[in-house]
DNA sequence: AGAAGTGCCCGTCTACTCCC
DNA sequence: GGGGAGTAGACGGGCACTTC
């Protein structure tokens, strides 16, 4: 039996622009399948998973229609599924149709695959033979308009299971004192996520991006004298914790997860923060100031209403920086405190996170900025944990610099559960790491 | 026999409308 | 105009049932 356990993660091969998508099945097992048209990568524990399609493959197939607007939903005159002609039951993912093909949507997008068609794909659907193909069904829900950005991602139900937890009754159940202050966001239910092919076209623009980079990260993976990560001093490190955590700002710009918007504007950043918040409980007490709560006064009635997604990026950077972003609608009482905080002149050049962390613990927490500046010093210690972890990884000391940021980065994004593009510039042993990596489990530092 | 897939039902959340 | 109550729509999860 294979039982999909793990989020897909997409990774980017530079030398033949193949993007790769890898999941664990089970205990062991790599199913590896390359978008367009490439050969399919088999590592030695890949199970033999002939007969079966991915759904990204049959989305490259049919690419859905402009995802930037919301055409009319499709429906038919008698209030019957669009995909299978049942009896419809409302609109569904962007369609009207059934509970059976709603469902049948849902488990087959979170699935990931299908059992391959074995008649040219060119089954017909009813309610009576859409039992028969799974692949034809998922096309015609395809064909409909069905929508996979319409599904909660996994990071979404991860993050609404954590809320409901948290607001369920904790008599029989007390929370941990760790958690015990940190109210979880709710997900925006409805969030409309980038589809396959505008993330594809993200990952594209990322790669060149990468490839025009000037970075240290770029340029320090070219020559004999590259460096790896267990080489370096303390000092270094802190650069190298510096340089990730700029590449984690620059590229959260970019990333679907984080930019990703609803139709009524909230966006994702809270889900995020949800996800970070539960994931700095598996880090050492000890590490972090008991008298800095990364919610402290974010309730789900006073959510963080960013004014753009881009901007919130911006100031999490300037903040991280040292330098805080004052725009010119930020009241007066906000510039006060964030040049206050400017004029401490603390730069994440110069000390580590916890310091940071410690430093942003002084501050009043009443400012959306200095809330974002607690994130990004808790942040910090995350990344900082994820390198520690990393560097445990067998091989990973053989990677050059460049990709060496690129595997804790994406490990770093693994732990929370997000699925990002990576790019490598050695690909195949850069892939053996986070292979390692995902073998090793998620929370294991 | 048991794993995998299916579809119905229900709880939950959000947006919307109505009323005070 | 603002806030609370009620309602509809759409989501995911649970579970009994069917299929393989
Ligand atoms: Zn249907
Ligand atoms: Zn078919």
């Amino acid at each position: 039996m294979i039982t999909c356990t793990a989020e897909l993660s997409t990774f980017y091969d530079r030398r033949t622009s193949h993007s790769v998508q890898l999941a664990a099945f089970g205990q062991g097992g790599w199913f590896v399948q390359v978008w367009r048209g490439a050969a399919v990568l088999a590592c030695e524990e890949i199970g033999n998973m002939a007969g079966q399609v991915s759904v990204t493959a049959i989305f490259e197939d049919m690419p859905a229609q402009d995802t930037t607007s919301f055409p009319e939903p499709a429906v038919t005159e008698g209030g019957d599924c669009v995909v299978c002609g049942d009896k419809g039951s409302g609109f569904h993912y962007g369609v009207f149709s059934c509970e059976g093909c709603k469902g049948f949507f849902r488990r087959t997008v979170t699935k990931g695959y299908v059992k391959a068609c074995k008649s040219g794909s060119k089954c017909n659907m009813d309610m009576y033979t859409r039992r028969k193909c799974p692949e034809c069904r998922l096309r015609s829900c395809r064909a409909a308009g069905m929508r996979s950005d319409c599904l909660l991602t996994k990071a979404q139900c991860r993050s609404k299971f954590l809320y409901r937890k948290s607001q369920a009754p904790t008599s029989d159940h007390p929370v941990s004192p760790t958690n015990q202050e940190v109210p979880i966001q709710p997900p925006t239910n409805q969030s409309r996520a980038a589809d396959v092919h505008q993330q594809q076209n993200q990952i594209s623009n990322f790669s060149n991006q990468s490839e025009i980079s000037d970075s240290p990260s770029s340029s320090a993976q070219t020559g004999p004298e590259e460096m790896s990560l267990s080489q370096l001093n303390d000092s270094n490190a802190t650069n190298l914790l510096d340089e990730i955590m700029s590449s984690f700002m620059d590229f959260g710009s970019e990333n679907p997860v984080l930019t990703r918007t609803d139709s009524t504007g909230s966006d994702d950043m809270l889900s995020f923060l949800a996800l970070l918040a539960n994931d700095t409980q598996s880090i050492d007490e000890n590490d972090l100031d008991p008298s800095i709560g990364l919610f402290d006064e974010l309730t789900p009635t006073t959510p963080v209403q960013s004014d753009s997604i881009y901007e919130h990026a911006e100031n999490l950077l300037s903040l991280q920086n040292g330098k805080a972003n004052v725009g010119a609608n930020v009241s007066a009482s906000t510039e006060g405190q964030a040049s206050e905080k400017s004029s401490t002149g603390s730069s994440t050049s110069d000390v580590p996170a916890e310091s940071v962390l410690k430093a942003t613990g002084t501050m009043q927490a009443n400012s959306k900025r200095e809330k974002q500046a607690r994130f990004v010093a808790h942040m910090g210690i995350v990344v900082e944990k994820t390198v520690e972890f990393v560097k445990t990884i067998h091989r990973f000391q053989d990677l050059c610099l460049e990709d060496q940021i690129e595997v804790i980065k994406a490990s770093f994004f693994d732990c929370c559960m997000m699925k990002v593009p990576v790019v490598l510039a050695n690909f195949d042993s850069g892939v053996h790491v986070l292979q390692r990596i995902l073998q090793a489990g998620k929370s294991s530092f």
